[in-house]
Order: C-alpha cells, then structure tokens, then sequence
DNA sequence: CCGAATATGTCAGTGTTGTTGACATATATG
DNA sequence: CATATATGTCAACAACACTGACATATTCGG
C-alpha cells in the first residue's frame, strides 16, 4: 500500500527504490559488524559487549538507565554483559553524586584501547565510503539516516558531542 | 589512524563524523528491524525467517547455496528456519531441472502474504525517510551505503531486478 | 518523617540464532 | 568409476535476547 500523501512532497518511489532501501541496510549493517565481531570472538566478546563499551565511550558517565534507554535491551541483558566488562577491567562503575542510586559508567584505559581497536574498522569503514561518495552523498546518507530512527531519538543522534549535555536526566512524571 | 591516502579524494574526516556515520547505522538498524520483529514474535518466528522470506521473495527459484551466501550463515543454521518455513507452508522447494541436487526456494501464496506484511512497515519507514530528505539525499544514501558494503557484494545489490538475473539458471522468465 | 517511586542488581528459566564437527545422500563431472 | 558438489541432519554449545520475581539503596512528595 503505497503511502502517497498527497500534501507531502511527491517524489515516486517505485517498490524497487524501497526494496533497495532494504536491502542496502541488510548488507551494510552485516558487512559493517564482521569485522568487529571476530575480533570481538578472539577475546571472548560478543557484539553486545561492543555496544556497551562504544556507548560508554561516547557518554563517558552515562548511568546504566541511559544505556539501556539507547540499546533497548533489558536490564538483565545488559547486566550480564556489562557486570563482564566490569569484572574483566574494561569499565569502571562509580556512586552517582548528584544521585547516588544511579551507577555512572566509564572507560578504563584498557576498556578505550578496546573501544578504538573495533571502532578503528568500522572508522575505516565508513571513511572509505565516504571519500568514495563525496561530501554532498555523505549529507544525503546522513539526512535519509535520520529519517529511519525513530523520531525520538533524532535530535539526540544528531546532536554534535560537545553540544551534546551527556544524556541529562530530565525526570518527570 | 586515519586514513589520509592522499591520492584519493580528500574529504576532510573529523572524528566526529566518522562516530556519525558508526551511530546511525546502530539507531537505523534497530529502529528498522524493531517492528518486524513484534510482528514476527506473535506468530513464533524471528528476524532470521524474515530474512529467509524475504531474500526466498526477493529471488524466486534461488537454491540454497545462493541464500546462504547472501545471509553469511552456516547452512545449519539456516537449515532449522528454513525446515520451520517450509514445515508451516510458507516456502516451497522444488528440486532443480538442470541440477537436480540443489533445491529450489520459493514463497507459497501464505509466505509471499507474510513477506508483504512484514516488509510493508519497512517499506513505508524508508518511504517516508526517502520522502522527507528529498531525491538528492537519496541518491546520496545510496552511494554512501554501497560504499559500506563488501566490494564483491556491490554489484548485486545495485542491479536492477530486471536486470539481475537471478543469481543462477534463470528458470523462471 | 514515612511511604511510594526510582535506579539498579540478581536469580532462574526460556527461546532464537548463531557456531563447530561429524556424517549421510543424491547428483554431477572428469 | 572416483571424486567433488549440493544439501540435509544430528548433537552439542554459546551469545544474547526475553519474562517474572524479588532485593536493596536512595530519592522524593505529601
């Protein structure tokens, strides 16, 4: 069922433009993790220890409901994962001041050697198709991207890190 | 390190941008697969026989081989969602006429039902994206998302369907 | 201050999806 | 005919997700 509302900019889009958009996904996601991943393997490491130290690198301090609000996981998954990480010496999980319920959670030096080794591929990665694209593909790709994530959370992936305040917790009712 | 070859374009790479690129993949992908997976989830299956069913959709007659080249699984793996799928009535096998060892996959009239369900969502998720960004950052997305792929991937996931012949012995006009 | 809400952790059980390794059958090919 | 290929199957295992129940520490509102 095409979705043609006719207010919005009409642009055809012929299923196969769609079914491409499918595609492209599958196979870059999947291309984008192998790497990763096997690296991941020869330490005993799975991808969802690879989230968990990305995102704690990229929001150093970041409180464990934050994580989980970005993973969309359960608490019991990521508590197995990330009591690992812990105990492993890659993060460190310090009292909240502000709020000493809450466990802030940082990278070792060992667990950001970690985080750059796997990042440093998918870095590579990205760089590559980027150069091979052209800067004015690198703005379509980023603004087709933000279409596909969840209003919700556009602002905040768009968000530069140092405009970004580290994820704040706006508690409300 | 970054990869500064200097015979190639250069595109200025901030740090920054290479993290982009790395976290819209992660917020897409989840965003992408969130809704197929409730819907898959009430009747028992999960993303890996959406997968089967779509590429099955994608490339009527594909054999097994094919498929399992295209998911980077192990045949085993494959071969207890494939068994659940055709088990339920939603693809067929056929042997093959000029080869008769391979099986040929296809969708019943249930399993093509199911795949346009499934996909549907994605389908109007990358509509509205490819809608909201304009044909310039389409086109963008596009060169950018290739450029992700693995290189002896490229090719096929580009073709035109008309165009691709699929995969093998085009069996099937 | 007290009770409710919140942030986090833990135990136990379950399901999907991936893996490796070994082995079996049918068919194709030189 | 011997070997290679396409596929399937059995068994064991691991990663990573889930639900449900319960525990503790802390904050917050009335």
């Amino acid at each position: 069922m095409p979705d043609l509302r006719p207010g919005l900019q009409h642009l055809y889009l012929r299923d196969e433009d769609l079914r491409l958009g499918i595609e492209l996904l599958f196979y870059a996601y999947r291309d984008f993790t192998a790497e990763p991943d096997r690296m991941l393997e020869e330490i005993g490491f799975g991808r969802a220890h690879h989230r968990a130290i990305y995102f704690v690198g990229r929001y150093p301090g970041i409180n464990v409901g934050e994580l989980l609000a970005i993973l969309r996981i359960t608490k019991q998954s990521l508590s197995r994962v990330l009591g690992e990480l812990v105990r492993k010496g890659y993060i460190l999980q310090r009292q909240g001041t502000s709020d000493r319920r809450q466990r802030r959670l940082e990278l070792t030096e060992q667990g950001a050697a970690l985080e750059r080794k796997l990042s440093e591929n998918q870095r590579r990665r990205i760089a590559a198709a980027y150069r091979a694209a052209g800067p004015a593909a690198v703005e379509g790709f980023r603004r087709v991207m933000l279409g596909l994530i969840d209003e919700r959370d556009r602002r905040k992936v768009a968000a530069e890190p140092a405009k970004a305040p580290p994820l704040a917790t706006p508690r409300r009712a």
